[in-house]
DNA sequence: ACATTAAGTGATT
DNA sequence: AATCACTTAATGT
């Protein structure tokens, strides 16, 4: 049995549900920037997230990127889900937030789980359930705030799941992650740092309110 | 010393 | 908020 498994996940399976797990997931690692799944993919499998943190991504027409959400120690992605009951191709981006460890469950174990256990059942339905509310939540961020809250929200975010109130990221990446340009970026950032928000370096940022 | 990359800023739309 | 044009600062070779 996989310590960084049964950690993740004794709090919320059975132990026999978690021995099937280890027996017919396959464990795989990712290093951070690694696309673990691409827009366009099959899916055969479905990652259960062990340790590490993972970006969900959506493209436009133009190939530009917009982040969805994160996905922590607990979580699977409701992409995955969604697209295990059809024959789907994803239509998301995940990308290794931090170095990541995953189970890759195959999609046939879904169908046999969920008829034998009833954790199984009520982590499938949760998972869908906060993966929607999270959705919900993008939604109104990109709608109803103004840019500066919608980047101070991501610092946390990136500060949260790394653990780290030290960010490493340049100003064009958060420009990339939220689809808008390096320049207003910088601006934001600049005054969130007259606030005393957070502290500005080159290459880092510290959060200073969490 | 020079080239490259990151970040800051004014002006315009 | 986006884009352009330009400057300044930090970093790599």
């Amino acid at each position: 049995m996989h310590k960084d498994l049964e950690e993740a996940y004794h709090f919320i399976f059975e132990d026999e549900l978690l021995e099937e797990i280890n027996r017919f997931g396959s464990f795989s690692k990712f290093n951070a920037d690694d696309i673990i799944l691409d827009i366009g993919d099959r899916l055969t499998k479905m990652p259960l997230l062990i340790t590490g943190a993972v970006k969900i991504l959506r493209e436009d027409a133009e190939g530009n990127d917009l982040l969805l959400y994160f996905l922590e120690r607990g979580d699977t992605c409701a992409m995955t889900l969604s697209c295990c009951v059809g024959d789907r191709k994803s239509e998301i981006r995940a990308v290794a937030e931090t170095a990541t460890s995953l189970m890759m469950i195959p999609i046939e174990k879904m169908e046999t789980w969920t008829a034998k256990y009833k954790s199984w059942r009520n982590f499938v339905f949760q998972s869908y359930h906060e993966r929607l509310s999270e959705m919900l939540t993008t939604i109104d961020t990109i709608a109803f705030l103004n840019m500066d809250k919608r980047i101070f929200k991501y610092l946390q975010d990136k500060a949260k799941i790394n653990q780290n109130e030290n960010i490493a990221v340049t100003h064009q990446e958060i420009a990339l992650d939220l689809h808008t340009s390096r320049v207003v970026v910088s601006r934001i950032l600049k005054k969130l740092e007259i606030e005393k928000k957070i502290a500005l370096f080159r290459n880092q940022i510290k959060v200073l309110e969490l």
